[in-house]
DNA sequence: GTCTATAGAAAGATAGAC
DNA sequence: GTCTATCTTTCTATAGAC
């Protein structure tokens, strides 16, 4: 047996985080199967032993990159809630994420794209986005913040608003000073007098 | 003379209908010229005698569709502030935007799409975006609101992100909590105690 | 399982007739 | 200015060798 099964398995995940690296800041039509293979240190051909087609792996990387997320991932037991939202919320609404994060979140990053994709591509999404809200609201709790749902839920609009919008601005001062204004009134939303 | 001055500006001006109707809810790439023209009522070839290519079209339309927004263009003499956020970023904010306006905003529906483009689309989005945050802050001034520009740059962010996360998701129920709980907190932050 | 080669479809842009 | 016809490129997906 010449391919074993932890072969193909590390097969899998190549093609996966070529993908978490591609789809987010590309988009989906601009992302080629050979692009993404080639990427991955692949061939085209290769793929379709993997995946059963383009919107498969699209579907999947979503759920692949935003379980890998810094943010979801952040774990330091800290229980200063305003340390806990610059490592997190703070994060999130930050230039790097934005400009440098190689992977950065999905959510932010494909929201627009989603609507046109296969029922399972909004699946995922959708799966991913309440799983951000969970987390949120979670985390709130942990940290003895009450805060309504319907708050929590406009934080989470601010965080993808906030960060779709910076990326797609023009003028890099005018998206700096939007990323300061969602940290700073999310902040204030959750009552933290920092 | 077979074809007046007017008449092509008829005709540009139906392609540049068809491309707002067309452009925010399906995105740049899965729109054909094609389809635009046919959807304007003329064919193919007749494009390039109007934009000198697809991108040019996209960053005029962007443009275009703005400019017409009913939101913006919503002029009733009401002092009332509630009344008036109900019939614009109330109006944003709402199902109806989301799925059945037929020309919705490029800023909410097209904001992951734009990056990706020539600057000159960029361009357009951008000036678009600012327009937006002048007529916001106009607005309030005019309804003697004080509000920071940090929490009119977070509103517009809540209203983009709101709107264009409501579109992706695949769960009505929760797309429209999502809207309310936008409008509700935006109302908060402009301090209407409605 | 992974490779190369290729079939088949779609779309941007141009040419030339009217 | 608008039309039809076409060139050219790109990409998804499959076939078949190793």
């Amino acid at each position: 047996m010449p391919y074993s099964k932890e072969h193909k398995q590390q097969s899998r995940e190549k093609i996966l985080q070529s993908a978490s690296e591609l789809f987010p800041r590309k988009g989906y039509e601009a992302v080629s199967i050979d692009e993404l293979m080639i990427h991955a240190g692949l061939t085209r051909g290769a793929f379709y032993s993997h995946f059963s087609d383009k919107s498969e792996i699209y579907a999947e990387s979503i759920i692949y990159t935003a379980t890998r997320s810094p943010i979801v991932l952040e774990n330091s037991d800290t229980t200063d809630i305003s340390e806990w939202f610059d490592n997190t919320i703070g994060q999130y609404l930050s230039p790097s994420h934005v400009t440098t994060q190689p992977s950065p979140c999905p959510l932010a990053f494909l929201v627009t794209d989603i609507n046109k994709r296969e029922k399972k591509v909004r699946n995922s999404y959708t799966q991913v986005y309440k799983s951000l809200l969970s987390f949120l609201n979670r985390r709130f709790k942990s940290h003895s913040v009450e805060i309504k749902n319907e708050t929590t839920m406009t934080i989470s609009a601010i965080m993808i608003g906030g960060v779709a919008l910076a990326n797609a601005l023009d003028d890099k001062k005018l998206a700096d000073k939007l990323l300061r204004s969602c940290r700073k009134i999310s902040k204030d939303l959750i009552k933290i007098d920092a």
